[in-house]
Parts: structure tokens; sequence; C-alpha cells
DNA sequence: CCGTATCCCCGAGGATACTG
DNA sequence: CAGTATCCTCGGGGATACGG
């Protein structure tokens, strides 16, 4: 493998790097999820809470901020009594919807063999 | 849950969910990177470690055998002196190039509206 | 209803030193 | 050369209580 080498490497070294800024905020553990939720339309936030059983609500208006902040979610307030606000995917937001499918299928797909793979090097590495 | 409506949501309330498993394992600092610099070919540990030049060793390591865990990447050691190992990429880490490669473009086509969206939203709450 | 503030725990991950 | 072991820090994220 042409020892030019690590030349052709990547973009991981850009500053900033697109990839680790994406990942860092999609990386954690509700972003996906929420985004998914969002994907079936406009949501208020106690939907979205009712529908994820397990998110706390600090979670849930953090990830959803970060998300606004993003761009990838608009955030509604409507100034009644009580307070009724709403999220819905933006643009930006909907068109990330097809690497995350992508992602997500492949995930489905190989699921098993990741899991034989683990059970495979378990049984190898059992007897320590 | 079925709330009529988010009967259709999904596969996440699967157990174990085949999404979290694998965000949880390629949604860490460095796991991206690796695959990423294997697609090149075989490679030696501290071909990898002089690579990426800001991984520790003991990342480095552990990264590495949790990405041979899950069937990603193949080790292997030449019993030596000094002793000397190959890491390479296994098909199934291979295939997953396909889904990395779609979330890497997506992110480096909408890095900028990111960016932007974040700026503007730093704007707006800015005089706090 | 829609959040924020506070406290706390736990695991990711860096730095450094040691081993086969 | 290719790792482990140890120590430490920092931030994600849960639980709970409070505020507009």
């Amino acid at each position: 493998m042409s020892h030019g080498k690590l030349v052709s490497i990547p973009f991981v070294f850009e500053q900033p790097c697109p990839i680790r800024d994406v990942l860092d905020r999609i990386g954690d553990q509700w972003s996906l999820l929420l985004l998914e939720v969002l994907e079936h339309g406009t949501m208020r936030f106690s939907e979205i809470e009712r529908a994820i059983t397990d998110i706390s609500k600090q979670m849930l208006s953090k990830t959803l901020r970060r998300l606004e902040e993003d761009g990838f979610v608009k955030r509604t307030l409507y100034p009644e009594v009580p307070p009724r606000v709403e999220y819905e995917l933006t643009d930006l937001g909907r068109s990330f919807l097809t690497p995350m499918k992508t992602l997500i299928a492949w995930a489905n797909e190989n699921h098993q063999a990741i899991c034989e793979a683990r059970s495979e090097y378990g049984a190898k590495n059992g007897g320590r």
C-alpha cells in the first residue's frame, strides 16, 4: 500500500472536522431517537416525552435545544396559558434522515453478525 | 404504547436495539477514525498510532479490541521478537464503510449549514 | 405545560509508568 | 514493539425539586 501512504487519509484532520462535529451531536444517547420520532410530524414537548418513556425531562430539553441550535429542529412557542411548544424537523433535519436510515438499515442487517462475532470472541477469550 | 399514532415508531424499543448497539460502539471518539484509516489496508499498531497523532496508546488499544470483538477488524499476531501485530478490516468492517461514507458525505455537505445555524442561534440568544 | 437548577454517579478518555 | 496498570479529570445523564 502506497507508502506515499497517509497523505490521502482524510478530512478527519480538518479543523474543525465536520464528521467529529456531527458525530459529537448525533452520537449521544437521544438525538437519533428524537429525530426518528419527529419524522412522524410536529409534536409537543409532552407528546415526545410520552413517546419515549425512559427519557428524563432534562435530557429531552437539552437534546431538543442542541438539535435546534444545529438547525435540525424548529421550536415554536405558542404563548398561551398554559404554554404550548411544538417541535418539528427543518429541511436540514429531514435531509439527515437519508444517511441516518442507511445507517439504521445496515445496523438491522448486520446486528446478527455482530452478536455472533461477540460471542465467538467471548468463547476464545473466555478462559481467563 | 400504541397511541394509534406512535405505533409505527420503531425498532428503537427492540431489546436489544440494533441501532443502540451499533451506535454505542461506533459513536465513540475513535472508532470511525480507525475504520477510515484501516480502509487503506493492513497496518501495524505503531503505524496507526503515528497516523493518528493525538490518540493515546490506551485508547488505541481499547478501541481496536472492541472493533475486533464486534467483528469489524481482524488482529494478527506474529510471534517474532520484537512482536509484530497487524490489523485489517474484515468483510463486515468493509461493509460498514458504505453507510459510514454516506454519513461522512452528508456531514461534509451540510457542515456549513450547521455552523450557520449555530451562529444564528447564538446571535438570537447572545443577549444573556 | 414546559421547562431549569441542583446533586450525584459513572464511564470515556488523557498522562504516565511499567511489562513481555 | 505492543500493549497493561494506575490515577485522574471531565462531561453525560439520571433523580428530584422548583419556577413561569
